[in-house]
DNA sequence: TTGACAACTGACTGGTTAGTCATTACTATA
DNA sequence: TATAGTAATGACTAACCAGTCAGTTGTCAA
C-alpha cells in the first residue's frame, strides 16, 4: 500500500468518526504512524486530501453503477441490480459513505460540493437512461420526479442502514424498492419537476471526456498497474485512441481486460462514455 | 427581543452560511454587536447555544405538525396539509433547516443527534397516527415503510428546495406527494421494515410529559408573555393541572387562548399530548 | 567507504479557538 | 448625589490548528 493510500484510509476513518472539519492533520498522521511533514509529501494541503478522497471513492462508485446500467439485460433486473449495487457499494465503502452523507450539503469549501455534484450528475444520467429503458415515453412528464423519488428512497434507507448497526437484507430491500419504483413510475399522474431540475441534472463538464484527458489517465495507470496483460492492454489502448481508426472489437476486448482492476475502473468508464454507443 | 434571542438569530444565520463547527463565538458576538463576555452571560458554552437553537426550532416545528395531524378533518386533506405545513415550516425557518440538514448525521457532539432524534421520533408518532387514520389495517404490514418513504420524499424534495434558490410551488409539490403517498400505501405489497425500526421509532422519553415538567414550562412562560389574557390563561392552567379534577372544556379553552402565541406552542403541545385523547 | 539523493522528522511560525476574569459602564434606588 | 448591584467589556490564557523547513536518517550506486 502506498503512503498516499494509507493516509486516505486512516483519514476516512477519522472523518467518518468526527467529521472533516473536526479532524486535524496531526490526528491523521498520528493514526498513520508518520510525521506531519510526511503528510505534506503526499498531499499539498488538507483540501487536496479531501478532494482526492472524494475522487477516489466517487470514481469507483460511479463506474460500478454505470456498468450495471449498461448491461444488456432485462431492464427490470437492471433496476434491481441498480439498487442492490448502490447499497452494496455504500456498505463496502461505508465509512466514506458516512462522510458523504454527513457533510452533504455542508461545504467548508464550495469545491467539495461541486465535486460531489459532478459525480452525482453522472449517476443521474445513467439512472435516466435506465428509466428510459424501463418506461420510455410513458413517464415523459414525470421522469425527473421518478429520478428524484428513487434518490429519496436510496437516501432515506441508507440513513437507516447507517443509523442501525446493520446487517440488513439488501436483496430484500432492493426488491421492495423495485416494487415501489414501478408503482410510482406507472401510476403517478401529477408531475412536479419539469425544467428546474434540468439545470440541476445538467450534463457533466465535457472537458473530462477529451481524448487527451483519457490518455493522461492511461499514462497515470501505466506506472501503477503490475499485471503484464493489463500493462499491454493499456499500451495498446493508448495506440488505438491516438490512431485514426478505432476498432470497437479491440476496444471492448481491452476494456474487458482492465475491468476487474479497481484502479482501472474509472478509465474503463471514461472510454465507454466516449467511444461506445 | 431578549439578548438570548438576538444571539440565537445571528448564530443561526452564521451557522447556515458556514456550518456550526466553522462559526466562532467571536464571529457571532461581532454580528450581534456585543462583546465575547456578554455571550457567556446568556449561554454557558457554545454547545448550550446549539442545543438551545435545536430546542427552539424543533419545538415550533413539532408543535405545528402535531396540530395539523390532530385536526378533525378528512384524513386526505390532513395528509396534504401535513406535507404543505412541513415545507412551509422549512421555508419559514429556512436557515435553521439548512443547518439541520447540513449537520444531520454529523455529531460534533452526540447530544446534538440525540436531541434531533428525540424530536424526530415525536413527529414520527404523529405521522403514524395519521397513517392509521388514512389506511388503517390495510397497511399494517407496510406502515413503517410508508412512514420512511414519506420522510424520504420530504428529505429529497427539501434538498432541491435548498439547492435551487426557490421559490417552488409548495401547494403543487404537496399535491403530488399526496398522490405518491396514496399510491405507495395502497399498492405496496412487499414490506421491508418490520421490527428493526420499532427501536428507531421508539416512544419519546416519558419524563418530558410529567406534570411537574409542564408546570415548569408554565412558570417559565409566565415571566415571558405579555398579553393579559395569556397571563391569566397560564395562571388558571396551572391551577387546573395542580387540582384534582381537570375540566376538559376549560383545558381546551385555555389552550385555544394560548395557541396563537409562538412561545406557548410547545406548552400547548405538551398539554395536549398528556391530557387530551 | 563515500557521496548523492530521496524520504522523513518534529520543532517552529503565525494564526484561530473557547472560555475566563479583573475592570469599567450603566441603572435604579435611597 | 451617593451607593449598590447588575450588565458588559476585551485583554488574556491555554490549547489547538495548517503549513514550513532546517536538519536527520535511510538507501543505493559508484
Amino acid at each position: 500500500m502506498t503512503k498516499k493510500q494509507l493516509i486516505i484510509d486512516k483519514a476516512i476513518e477519522l472523518f467518518a468518526e468526527k467529521g472533516i472539519e473536526a479532524t486535524s492533520i496531526q490526528q491523521i498522521t498520528e493514526q498513520c504512524g508518520i510525521s506531519k511533514g510526511a503528510f505534506y509529501l503526499s498531499f499539498s494541503s488538507k483540501d487536496e486530501l479531501v478532494l482526492s478522497i472524494i475522487d477516489h471513492f466517487m470514481r469507483l462508485i460511479t463506474a460500478d453503477i454505470d456498468q450495471v446500467v449498461r448491461q444488456e439485460k432485462d431492464p427490470q433486473i437492471k433496476l434491481y441490480e441498480f439498487y442492490l449495487t448502490t447499497f452494496q457499494l455504500f456498505e463496502k465503502y461505508a465509512k466514506f459513505a458516512k462522510v458523504l452523507f454527513r457533510e452533504q450539503l455542508q461545504s467548508i469549501h464550495d469545491a467539495f460540493i461541486e465535486k460531489i455534484n459532478y459525480y452525482d450528475n453522472l449517476t443521474n444520467q445513467a439512472t435516466l437512461r435506465l428509466l428510459d429503458e424501463l418506461y420510455g415515453e410513458r413517464i415523459e412528464d414525470t421522469k425527473y420526479d421518478v429520478l428524484v423519488v428513487m434518490k429519496g428512497f436510496i437516501h432515506i434507507y441508507s440513513q437507516l442502514l447507517f443509523a442501525g448497526k446493520l446487517p440488513f437484507n439488501l436483496q430484500l430491500l432492493s426488491e421492495t424498492l423495485v416494487e415501489k419504483t414501478n408503482i410510482i413510475a406507472e401510476q403517478t399522474k401529477l408531475p412536479f419537476l419539469t425544467e428546474e431540475i434540468v439545470q440541476l441534472v445538467r450534463n457533466p463538464a465535457p472537458e473530462e471526456l477529451s481524448t487527451s484527458h483519457i490518455i493522461e489517465e492511461i499514462e497515470r495507470l501505466t506506472s501503477q498497474v503490475e499485471d503484464p496483460i493489463e500493462i499491454e492492454s493499456l499500451s495498446i489502448l493508448k495506440e488505438q485512441l491516438q490512431g485514426e481508426r478505432i476498432s470497437q472489437a479491440i476496444l471492448l476486448g481491452l476494456l474487458h481486460n482492465l475491468a476487474n482492476n479497481e484502479q482501472c475502473k474509472w478509465l474503463v468508464y471514461l472510454v465507454k462514455q466516449k467511444y461506445t454507443p
